[in-house]
DNA sequence: TATGAATGAGTGTTCATTCAT
DNA sequence: CATGAATGAACACTCATTCAT
């Protein structure tokens, strides 16, 4: 990959995750990037087409991290306490916004390319909240009503921490989440 | 109220749920009012004054709905349930936009006004899912655990209703709102 | 009309006819204007609208010169001569760069706005021809034949004067504008 | 010549012809022949240069029609005709639009190089009317005038053609060339 | 109280051209 | 001979806000 493509995806990736698409200009992002403008729209066709990229490296980098911990061979409590230590860290990270796809979504057309990424990406995390809690084979009822109720937790303490920047939801979310696979 | 800052924030209330703060432009606003732009800064100091006693009103709104909910003398049960029908009812709105706090937290920045009044009202949201948690006198374990559970099931299921424009998030947030309740 | 508008009409005017439609930025008719541009934009839906209001204009202009030549009661051949002697006129101006229909059009989308603008001119330019021609009772042959002629004679010489600078075109469409006219 | 040279030739003269100059940027005409951006600024000095040289091409071609024509044993009248009808095949193509040279003369610099390679084809087109005209022995008149004449119908009824989209231009000045030439 | 007119600073995008390889 | 990468300047247009009346 070009190096000037390379500084712009990452530009963008800052950029984008503490402020949001909206409101984030290409002048910010190829000033923090360093390259001219007409640099970056031979890169890109536009603004759009950049933070679609993004959200598809994102995805990945999500899927790889996802991927690993379905192979883990710790116990399904333990995995799913990991997640909530992950989103914990985040949080702590000076520039916590949230899911960047819930809030991509957020601030863009219903119907628009953008939306149909965060879509996918949205059916991948519940296809592995699923896959994560069909592995808890103690569970009396069906893993994915389990991993359904899952993401819905995870989701909720995202959004409630990032408009309050707080950590109680995570913490909570955490606790529910105990309770529903049984562990309370 | 004078007549053009009701028509300013009924406007403005159509407008920002619709297609969010950052995306709409006060000359839309304007033209939707039918005042002139002069008149608008005559009425509001600034957009994000107008966004924030938009943000003033509806969660006077909610909290009138929310107290007669606390008030209502039906079971918890049929309450909590109240509540996911209201949900799906304006889920199945065409202008859905997901909970209007959440989406204007996620395009504003940290620090604003804007910011301190959805805080303000995610603290009182908290407070009315504590409160009628403290009403399922039957509950084992202490009412703040269940009321932050359900709060975080409820947010999650906006946020995943609105991103990916489905129902599923409402049912099964339902679905493990009862089963933390109890009601399995 | 506001002043700023007639000043970028002015303005619009002049550079237009100097370099025409797309050679001609709005920052350099703002420029010339001495307004803002967001003062342009409220004049002005676009360039294009100002192009077509500064056509519509000169057609006006034309037409009322033509409807007093057509009532002026000197004889058709005088008043067909006084149409040359204008365009010599008009030749030996600095900025002279054709009729400014004919080369909006060359340089336009052919189903766009001001082409249709340019073909309402070039309808009723034809009027004027047969108009004249029809005036000219002596005339053995239909009117309109000989209007028809005349105005080809004389855009073929507006488009050869501007091609090649030079003033011969005039000169020679003059004189067989008369031929044809029965005055050879 | 070389391949990359021919296919930019070949794109930019399909390009130019159907939008103008101006309206066609240089990357479309690479694209369009298909060659890297640097390789057509190996063959061409800048897109003025291309220009140039497509405008050399069309006028050698437009040169051998009609010193085929000159040489053409058929009478002047006929060959007259065959002119007409000649542009009356152009006029009905999709992508007609005019004189190359009158349009290419409309969107430029009036003192630039293009300008001059303009005059120079019109000054070859008056040379080749007159000496159409000068075989018309049984003319009264100087062959020049009529000659002069012919062209500017033909001028102006590309130009008018163009401008309204219309074939009458077209009939009509073919039937005011018959007349100029002595056969009504 | 209400307004029409005006604005400086920004938006995303395209232009013809050059450079290093 | 050919190219992928890069560019400064310009493009048409929109933003939230202010001013004179």
């Amino acid at each position: 990959m070009s190096q000037a493509r390379r500084k712009l995806l990452d530009a963008a990736a800052r950029l984008f995750a503490e402020r949001g698409y909206v409101r984030v200009g290409i002048n910010e992002i190829i000033a923090s990037a360093d390259v001219a403008k007409a640099t970056f729209y031979q890169h890109f066709p536009s603004k759009e087409q950049l933070c679609a990229e993004w959200l598809g490296e994102e995805a990945e980098r999500v899927e790889a991290w996802r991927r690993a911990l379905l192979d883990d061979p710790r116990t399904v409590r333990e995995r799913l306490e990991a997640c909530f230590s992950e989103l914990l860290d985040r949080l702590e990270r000076e520039d916590f916004r949230g899911c960047v796809f819930a809030t991509t979504a957020a601030m863009t057309d219903a119907g628009g390319r953008l939306r149909r990424r965060v879509a996918e990406q949205r059916r991948n995390t519940r296809d592995f909240w699923r896959a994560l809690a069909a592995q808890h084979e103690s569970s009396s009822k069906p893993a994915k009503h389990l991993g359904d109720a899952w993401m819905l937790l995870v989701s909720g303490a995202e959004t409630e921490a990032r408009s309050t920047r707080s950590t109680w939801p995570v913490k909570k979310a955490k606790r529910a989440a105990l309770v529903l696979g049984g562990w309370d």
